[in-house]
DNA sequence: ACCGCGGGTGTGACCGGTCACCTCCATGCG
DNA sequence: CGCATGGAGGTGACCGGTCACACCCGCGGT
């Protein structure tokens, strides 16, 4: 009715500009919050804005401004409760900013596509977050062109990250540390450690807080087993531990892990806490209700996915003060999979 | 050295067609692979691309033809199993269909909050899916505008949704009867049921499955117990009906309600097949390994996610024939959380 | 009365692509 | 030989915003 010759689709500025009778440049003007337009002028733009239903374009205002307010995080698995986790934390800081999200799956940790994928994830312009525990990751995280912005979820790394491409991370090294010391404290006279993939590095924090402590504790220092990232590989670890009756503790790189773990000792006849005893990382949401519930180490992914998106947010606008890390300390959960090493050589 | 004045940033087709000494429409048409462009041309071109490393401006491609290539996924929770598993399926989809995908958090089900989610993903272009498991996303799916392309992932609806707004699922109300069924062949009087959220709709396909099998068999048919998502849920639920003796089987609309369950079951020293049969929903990779092992029905959520997407692909462009719902059937998975009835009269 | 100044607006170019349309030239055919 | 045809390529406008700049006007100072 009183809309007469504006165009299809989406009421852009222009058409908001002729409903109001101002110049387009004024609309943008109204839409930033520019002071030097008269309160009248403002209020009849805001009118035509209400009733055409305008939304300014994401996208145009990306080509014009030449940044995206997007941050796309480039994982391995979103089934992965931490993973998803650090997803969700991101979401959560983005939304809060009005930037959007998008995810890429690294779907193989094959170096060709790995870059593809950061290709793709460039294209739409922001920033990238890059979730760099395992090995697909971290390829990808070297694959980032220098000059796109970007942030890594990482281990604790051995030294400070350099200023322009800044990591996260929660301190597992503490975290595994805590774990094995409180192993350790229930009698164990080791523990034996079942890795995530990225912990084969050496220099991994996780096995260096685990060596640290039984070096403390003078406590040998049995290799650790390659166990992958789900309950499968988990499972097959155990399997190996359980056939050694001198292994009485085993700390895990995850819950999956654990529980994998846990059934595989269930199989071989070893009880546990009564022989063996069990701890993770990461309390996801299933641990507490587990039978017999696992001990394990909280880390806090989803502050550790706030923490990235602020650290880009700082580099890609000129506001938000880097906050350097506001990521929970890692939380040793103590339940029943822990407890005093029972007589081992009864069976 | 040969390269004297183009621009700082990434090279646009201006810059490549100045190395190339062609006009930018010409670069336009070897990017677009037109036909017409000899053969000696767009090699020059191409070396000029490579040269420079020209990567086309998703952004500007978006503004230039109105859609923008990407799928914007809005679910409740990026860290539930299923939830994640067809965020998964639509990424793998959209990644082979070089679409961007987004992911928009649903934080509270509060109208106001989910609207103004729904215009946030819309202002990106492109499609939508929303997973409407839940009140938040059944909202969501209600909020989004007419004319936006959208996919809803939902239960077995009653009704054949409309043409312009497809859905996508499984076939709930079949997995609900097989689980039933099997329950009670395996010699159970009924079997109750612990519910998610969107089961409460007396619609609900899982429940008219559940009472199809119990009115087959002439079952009595206890209500529903409302369980929430996680085993904090399920494990609430499963106190209550502990409690009576004459429930000797579970049916749980997820895996994680199913884990809480045996819990209590656990707590309130009714064993596990033993005395009382629980089976889940959906599968989770951990459900394998628990001890007991638990019983469920597996639900192909990465084929929904790449069902939706195809759908939404359909709807975005003119090509890929609507492929109608190449979704796995559910799948009864029998494990050690399900048995024949044990005396329950003796405690 | 003249100038400078600054608030309130409008105009043109630009971001990096696409699309519609035009030109130029080498053919083939009547 | 003249002309329609179609391949190869170029030009201008446009998508929906932003930015740099010019304009107009009222005001205060001299």
């Amino acid at each position: 009715m009183e809309v007469t010759g504006h165009t299809r689709g989406p009421a852009s500025i222009r058409d908001v500009a002729a409903a109001a009778g101002v110049s387009y440049q004024t609309v943008s003007r109204v839409i930033n919050a520019h002071p030097s337009v008269r309160p009248a002028t403002r209020e009849r733009v805001l009118a035509a804005v209400e009733e055409l239903g305008f939304r300014r374009s994401a996208t145009a205002l990306a080509l014009a401004r030449g940044r995206s307010r997007t941050v796309t995080v480039l994982t391995a698995d979103t089934t992965h409760y931490g993973y998803a986790s650090i997803l969700r934390g991101v979401e959560e800081a983005a939304r809060a900013a009005a930037y959007s999200v998008g995810v890429g799956v690294l779907e193989s940790a094959d170096e060709a596509t790995v870059a593809a994928e950061v290709r793709r994830a460039a294209d739409v312009g922001g920033g990238l977050v890059v979730i760099a525990y395992d090995p697909a990751g971290v390829r990808a995280l070297e694959a980032v062109p220098a000059g796109l912005p970007v942030v890594g979820v990482v281990e604790t790394p051995a030294s400070p990250p350099a200023d322009d491409r800044p990591w996260v991370w929660t301190d597992d090294r503490e975290a595994a540390y805590r774990a094995t010391r409180h192993l350790l404290s229930l009698g164990h006279e080791t523990v034996h450690y079942v890795a995530i993939p990225s912990d084969t590095r050496p220099a991994s924090a996780r096995i260096a807080g685990r060596r640290q402590a039984l070096t403390e504790a003078d406590a040998p220092q049995p290799p650790p087993v390659q166990g992958g990232w789900g309950p499968a590989g988990g499972y097959a670890a155990g399997l190996k531990l359980a056939g050694d009756p001198s292994v009485t503790a085993i700390l895990c790189g995850n819950d999956d892990l654990a529980l994998g773990v846990l059934r595989a000792l269930h199989e071989a006849g070893r009880p546990v806490p009564g022989e063996v005893s069990v701890a993770g990382f990461d309390d996801a949401p299933h641990s507490a209700y587990l039978t017999p519930s696992l001990t394990t180490v909280r880390l806090d992914f989803t502050g550790l996915g706030r923490a990235a998106f602020a650290l880009l947010h700082g580099a890609l606008e000129e506001s938000a003060p880097i906050t350097p890390h506001p990521v929970s300390a890692p939380e040793l959960v103590v339940r029943e999979t822990s407890g005093r090493p029972g007589p081992t050589d009864g069976g």
